[in-house]
DNA sequence: TTGCGCGATTGACTGGGGTCAATCGCCCCC
DNA sequence: GGGGGCGATTGACCCCAGTCAATCGCGCAA
């Protein structure tokens, strides 16, 4: 196991999971396809012909779209188990890149969705997988549109700590495990809409402030994950 | 008709209206109910239970979710033709609140769900909405993540003049229709992560630069639809 | 007609976060 | 062991957008 993640939601960890066996079930077999993907390498670009589906299988990816001026937004980061891509899409409306090295598995689009007019199993699944990312772009929304830079890091650390909950080797006291960063700093800016500048600075301040602790640059310690909550509800600002 | 606006995509015109139809077509005769709200009225509170699903006939819907802090973010303006609550959801995700007066046609949810693992066709149309609104919030993303206020705010008029072109009676050349503004100030803040009085000056901007004319504080004519977008993009400055 | 109230607008000022630049520190390869 | 390179961090400075406050302007009701 590359990473320390474990399903993000009830949805992502059983739902998507049954779609191969569907796959498989008709008189044709369908071959899921294994891929391998290495860091920063390019799995999807936005606007390409959509051929397959994709599922984290173990790595991180990014989904970003870029803009004129060569901004880039990161749409959402996929953990292990999630799908990205519909089964109505025609293009890809984002690039796909991989954070680290990553599996993934790959379902034919098109077998997929010929199947989605004779079997609601099919559609009724592509329905959870598509309302999920709708939760999560609206709950991204009120980050990029409501909180400060303080806010905003506070938050993110807070989902990749619930997103290894219970993921990997338990510590002996249980409760205060390590929390891997697997992105860049850059790739984090550009999820929350700040720079790399004011990310470093954000958590720095909550070092300075003993909400966390850095092991490195990339794993870091809840030391207090309330005090962290308060930081990310805008109800205190740890400068003071 | 109370407003200006066209159904704002393919997806949007047709597949939703088939939904009633098919509503109607079993067995039990299941009588879509029209209702009716005045301007600023609660149409349903975040995390209530949800009975029915939404489709806007006629007026514009917000739907936001608020913060802890007493801070608000309006995930999506709605339009006519557009739905709102997903079948599987059980609870709001966020308030939905009338701009204006407006009229709706309510769908039982509990008899679409029921449905959804027989005929695939519900979980197809029900896939079609999900998946718009879903590119909707992505878009979004962008803009709020991206942009800085001019360009959020040319952004939210370009999105306007498109919501309403085609609408309503054409002028005389055919291109330069007045864009109605339903909704306060107060609400495109929300919506752009701004602030009233940010929105206010860079209108004014818009306006001092002789990209957009201002008939009333809610109707306005584009001057420069070429010119708004590129400051939508970023690539120039109305401030010299 | 006048007065009230809400929403929109404008101004003055401030501060948070962006920009530019230098340095640090870790990792990998030579 | 050493050096190069990339990513992270920190500092100095500035500007855009937020805050506070005053005014405007339109619609409605007395």
């Amino acid at each position: 196991m590359l990473t320390e993640f474990k399903a993000a939601s009830e949805a992502d960890a059983t739902a998507p999971a049954i779609l191969f066996d569907l796959l498989n079930e008709g008189g044709v077999p369908v071959e899921p396809h294994m891929r391998r993907f290495a860091a920063e390498e390019i799995i999807a670009l936005e606007g390409d012909d959509v051929e397959v589906l994709y599922q984290v299988i173990d790595g991180v990816v990014k989904l970003y779209k870029s803009t004129p001026d060569g901004r880039r937004q990161i749409v959402r980061f996929l953990y292990p188990d999630q799908w990205f891509c519909g089964i109505l899409w025609d293009r890809h409306r984002y690039t796909a890149e991989a954070v680290g090295p990553t599996i993934l598995r790959a379902a034919p689009r098109r077998a997929l969705a010929a199947r989605l007019q004779t079997d609601p199993r099919i559609a009724g699944l592509a329905l959870q997988i598509a309302d999920r990312s709708l939760q999560l772009a609206e709950r991204q929304m009120v980050v990029l549109g409501c909180k400060d830079a303080s806010g905003k890091v506070a938050s993110f650390i807070l989902d990749l700590a619930q997103a290894q909950v219970g993921a990997g080797p338990r510590d002996n006291e249980g409760n205060a495990a390590d929390i891997v960063i697997p992105m860049k700093r850059a790739d984090i800016a550009d999820y929350l809409g700040l720079t790399i500048e004011t990310v470093c600075r954000k958590m720095s301040d909550f070092r300075r402030a003993s909400l966390i602790e850095m092991i490195t640059s990339s794993r870091i310690k809840l030391l207090d994950k309330n005090g962290l909550q308060a930081v990310a509800e805008g109800r205190c600002n740890p400068l003071h």
